[in-house]
DNA sequence: TCAAAGATTGAACGCAGGGTAAAATTTCGG
DNA sequence: CCGAAATTTTACCCTGCGTTCAATCTTTGA
């Protein structure tokens, strides 16, 4: 389950040693995640990520092959994150409303919070033709996952009679789109931000 | 009110000319929309539209003095068409819903029949500083006008007490998320798409 | 304290891709 | 059909950026 293309530590001994390997790995990929989610993929350069970091872009291939292999890893790893919420929502909440309710929160906590979920906005079309296919099955299991959630609220009279399919892009079309506008240091709060998505987009607008 | 960077037709004569070079600039800006939603701005190369035209690279430079004013104009067109929107729906609905219905569905019709809309997707962090200016200043004066239409909706009893800005958002993001996903050659119909959005994000999916 | 492993750097390479200039071709108006 | 204007092409420049590699600095564990 892990990214298999991750630079594989040679032999270590410690595990001290690989404990912190794996502590840079990350800062690298937030510092990747910011300046993925504020210039693309295309308009950063490894410099951009580096100096973030304090250091050299060459520093970056000890933890990572090429440029690409940062994106996916960032892609695979916010997917691992939204699936969890999907399960979570099956297990904690019993009507449909409420789990949808529930992963629409979530899914914006993990936005907002630490940026996790930002790289499901990253074009896959700049990844390799491999790990794009991964990627896309992945994401394709967790939409189909709110999908089939949707659809289980319609069988059982919670959601009016819609197209499942564009209900889910709705719903991911907002969230993700927070990426773009969402600012940590902004007025708007990240609590406020769930709830009030989770109503709209469950109950609407309009007064009942 | 029109782009002033378009690279000035020196003097031509006869107004055919001048009409042919509007027709090409079309096409060109048409084929950068289309590079550009599917790879973004930086992941597009001038080649990449100039061979959508199956021309060279350098006939571009006839039209636009460079590759961020395709950027820009692309933006400044997608804005001129949504703010028709705003000023029709006004004029057309008299109730705050129905306006909003009115917009959001425009505004998916525009995202999928021209792919006229889909530059508002594109990063502005890309334009200079000047282009980025006038862009965003246009487009917060669309957005304030659809969040000042979901405040009288507040105030006029018809929506719920909402922040009007995150309310904004989930809609923008809803809309502009298309731009990702929908392929005209798809199984879905922009019209479908269009009122079950406008139902969805006024209404909402429960069962009144 | 020291040797080995790990992390970072600096210099350099190669090439993709934006941009320029002048020549070649096409279109237009009379 | 011709000359001028408009358009496109061919050839080229050059910077930016991903990547490699050997050298250097740092940390680790005994």
């Amino acid at each position: 389950m892990k990214p298999s293309s991750l630079r594989r530590p040679p032999a270590s001994h410690s595990a001290r040693v690989r404990e912190k390997r794996v502590r840079r790995s990350r800062e690298i990929l937030h510092a990747a995640r910011v300046a993925f989610r504020e210039r693309g993929y295309h308009g950063t350069t490894l410099d951009d990520i580096a100096a973030r970091l304090g250091v050299q872009k060459t520093a970056l291939y000890h933890y990572f092959p090429d440029k690409e292999t940062i994106l996916y890893t960032c892609h695979w790893e916010a997917l691992e994150e939204v699936e969890q919420i999907l399960g979570q929502a099956l297990q904690r909440e019993a009507s449909s409303a409420a789990r949808l309710r529930y992963v629409i929160k979530e899914h914006v906590r993990v936005m907002t919070e630490t940026l996790e979920g930002s790289p499901l906005t990253f074009e896959t079309t700049a990844l390799s033709p491999t790990h794009a296919a991964q990627v896309i099955q992945r994401r394709d299991r967790y939409e189909n996952g709110v999908r089939a959630l949707i659809e289980q609220g319609i069988a059982q009279g919670e959601f009016r009679r819609v197209n499942s399919k564009i209900a889910a892009f709705a719903i991911f079309g907002a969230i993700n789109w927070i990426a773009r506008w969402y600012r940590p240091e902004g007025s708007l709060h990240a609590e406020e931000l769930g709830s009030q998505f989770a109503d709209h987009l469950t109950g609407g607008l309009t007064c009942q």
